[in-house]
DNA sequence: TATATTTGCAACCAATTGGTTTCTTATATA
DNA sequence: TATATAAGAAACCAATTGGTTGCAAATATA
């Protein structure tokens, strides 16, 4: 089984539950109520994502709150790294046309 | 039939297109080569990257150019910014809170 | 202690996914 | 013009996915 951070957030469901136990730590029932699912659909989710290590459990007596473990978020953007690079080079590009442009534009003004 | 980028870039293979073309336009015979796949599986993974703006393509003859569309890209990195606030928080507590060690342990030396 | 609550787990099901094979269209080349 | 090449489209298939129902275990409460 394929389980890995980027099949984890595929889901629109599990992108939500993360949005909202990034704020404060959840059951699976209150974060269940946020959503028209059943308690065991969100609580297979929480599962995906805990196996991924994208959120981590604390139990409390019966209950179990979840949160987020931003750490492992931090992966998406070192992949995403590789093409921060692309874009920011070609806005530099786009910047230096822009002085030159710049330039030449006061060049003739000169004239 | 769901897709989106978060969907897209679920499949290794789709993300090993990306990372391909990335660096330059290529055909799906040239991407193909590249992967233990048929062509028909990577045109469908083409088909799924072009569907939801991922990618770009280009006829020139009878040949396809498929090439990274990076402003599509940097919507992962809006999606991401949420959780860099939250990272971004937990490191500047950390910051504080060394810097007030740092000025408590100044003060223990001056005493 | 008996009952209620919170939760995870397993079995099952329909829909989706990634892949293959086959076919057609369009362009290049002998 | 006949043949070869590049590529999309459709039909089909096995595996995976997201969801449901039912059950068992652990903890809280009457």
């Amino acid at each position: 089984m394929r389980r890995d951070i980027f099949q984890a957030i595929a889901d629109p469901t599990r992108r939500a539950i993360l949005a909202l136990i990034a704020l404060q730590a959840m059951t699976p029932n209150a974060i269940a109520e946020n959503f028209n699912t059943t308690r065991q659909a969100v609580s297979k989710h929480l599962r995906i994502l805990t196996e991924c290590q994208l959120i981590k459990q604390k139990q409390q007596g019966r209950e179990i709150y979840y949160s987020l473990e931003i750490e492992k978020m931090k992966e998406f953007d070192k992949w995403l790294e590789q093409y921060r690079k692309i874009w920011e080079t070609r806005f530099n590009q786009l910047d230096n046309l822009l002085s030159k442009m710049q330039s030449s534009k006061s060049k003739t003004r000169k004239k």
